[in-house]
DNA sequence: TTACAAATCGTAACCATTACGATATACTCT
DNA sequence: AGAGTATATCGTAATGGTTACGATTTGTAA
């Protein structure tokens, strides 16, 4: 199993101080089961149906302190951000994603290291390295 | 110089059978002489100083025009698209960008190239690698 | 079981972008 | 040069994703 456990996500709150809800445990039971990078409309659509009205503040709250956890990844893409669970293991990676299902591949090599040298003087704050398509189920 | 000449440029909108305009030149001359990506808003703020009440319409219809024409590329970054003159070379490329002022360096290298084999049965659309950071003068 | 901080609701505001009917303008043809 | 036409622009409203906030509810610790 590549993504973070539930448990451990859930645990991860308690530890942090932040309380345990329903609605918590059922976000990350979504990206769990769905297993690729999904919109904040996506989780919305899918938790009203159990809680409908949920709100957008709840939704995004939880979107955002889940990222700022670690517990979930996130990357822009055509104008939205996409939410992941994050990959278990703690490496340096990036993505392949499927445009049609979201779900992903993970690219270990990473370009940047061959290109240390070219930035002397520059300040690198961070780089963004993804392939999109089609994974072979959807092809 | 780098980017691609206005003259070269708004000769293209000629033999397409655009129109030529004052706005759509000073649209370009923005772009030449801020040499980096930019905001609609960026570009907005500067062409209102000579056309106050310049329409959104217009903002954006012409910086779809212009990148659908290859005039301009396109990226986006912290929710914005941002936009810049194309690279004169034709060669595929990749780019830094300096958070603060805009300004680009080409990495000419592609980590694609290394990575085909990894994606045997996937259908690859395309890729993006961007490296950010503060530039030299910005460090 | 009470008290309080945290979570959620309901809804409005915000921002980038898109859309569109009405008007103005660059270009072509005569 | 003048008229006709397709294109460009204006003014403004709508859209979609995201953020914000006062009021209410709820999980948790004492």
């Amino acid at each position: 199993m590549i993504e973070m456990q539930l448990n451990q996500a859930l645990s991860i709150l308690k530890n942090e101080g932040y309380k345990y809800t329903e609605k918590r445990e059922d976000i990350l039971s979504f990206f769990n089961q769905v297993d690729g990078y999904r919109t904040a409309s996506d989780l919305l659509n899918h938790l009203n149906q159990k809680y409908q009205g949920i709100s957008y503040d709840t939704i995004y709250r939880n979107l955002h302190l889940f990222h700022d956890l670690s517990i979930l990844e996130t990357t822009e893409l055509d104008g939205e951000k996409h939410f992941r669970l994050s990959c278990d293991h703690d490496e340096h990676h990036h993505h392949f994603i499927c445009k049609s299902c979201g779900k992903t591949k993970a690219i270990k090599s990473c370009p940047m290291n061959q290109l240390k040298q070219d930035f002397d003087g520059y300040f690198i704050e961070n780089h963004k390295f993804e392939i999109y398509g089609l994974c072979p189920s959807c092809h």
